[in-house]
DNA sequence: TGCCAGCATGTCACATCTGACATAGACTCG
DNA sequence: CGAGTCTATGTCAGATGTGACATGCTGGCA
């Protein structure tokens, strides 16, 4: 059970930060980890941009404030999927998104 | 509550196919699932190259076969969490990925 | 033909995620 | 100050996803 590793990981060790503490995870788990910290910096940037409030993303997601809040903190406990379906209720594209990825290179290859 | 609405539209309408009956999905929702069918096929086109059979990938990946089979299967029952986890298990980089994103690019912008 | 690896599909108990709610802090405006 | 907006954080019941297992189908090979 990999979630379960992960959730205990990330509990124990970072808080939204950067990349300072992926010493205990393989790289593809810190590609993963960064990669939602990458997306939800992208939706906090993309709503705001938008001028829109997370409770007028959150009405737009059929989700609540505290979730959307959540997810610009990178609280472990939201998933990419609710991240990327933000992202898209937030007005991007695909290419926004593939964007977004590509663009966080710079940590780790 | 989105994700109970997405799964009974999916459960409804769509089985692998492509993108025929996005008729009544938003068109978030049904970029969503397109992205989801992309990365779909990515993954086993990865995989394949590697010369992994779908249980290699999934001693990697801590799961199961039956997993990776409904991973390529875009069933709706799995989410795009464990899709990119696999992806990343099956040697990918975030540039790879964003490279998959944005060439899907073709069906709905 | 039998045997085996690879893939698909269904099911289930259990882990995780989710929306909603409550609450609190920071800030602005009157 | 008091009221309003925006955001952060915690909690919980119920929805959803998960790994594991069983089982069936296919094609290859001896």
């Amino acid at each position: 059970m990999k979630p379960a590793k992960r959730k205990r990981l990330e509990k124990a060790g970072w808080k939204v930060g950067s990349a300072k503490d992926f010493l205990g995870l393989t790289p593809e788990e810190a590609a993963f980890v960064e990669l939602k910290l990458t997306l939800s910096a992208s939706l906090k940037e993309r709503r705001q941009q938008h001028g829109l409030s997370q409770s007028d993303l959150a009405k737009r997601l059929r989700s609540s404030q505290s979730r959307v809040a959540k997810m610009e903190a990178s609280d472990p406990a939201v998933s990419l999927d609710l991240l990327v379906r933000a992202l898209f209720a937030a007005g991007a594209k695909k290419k926004d998104i593939a964007k977004a990825i590509a663009k966080s290179e710079s940590i780790a290859a």
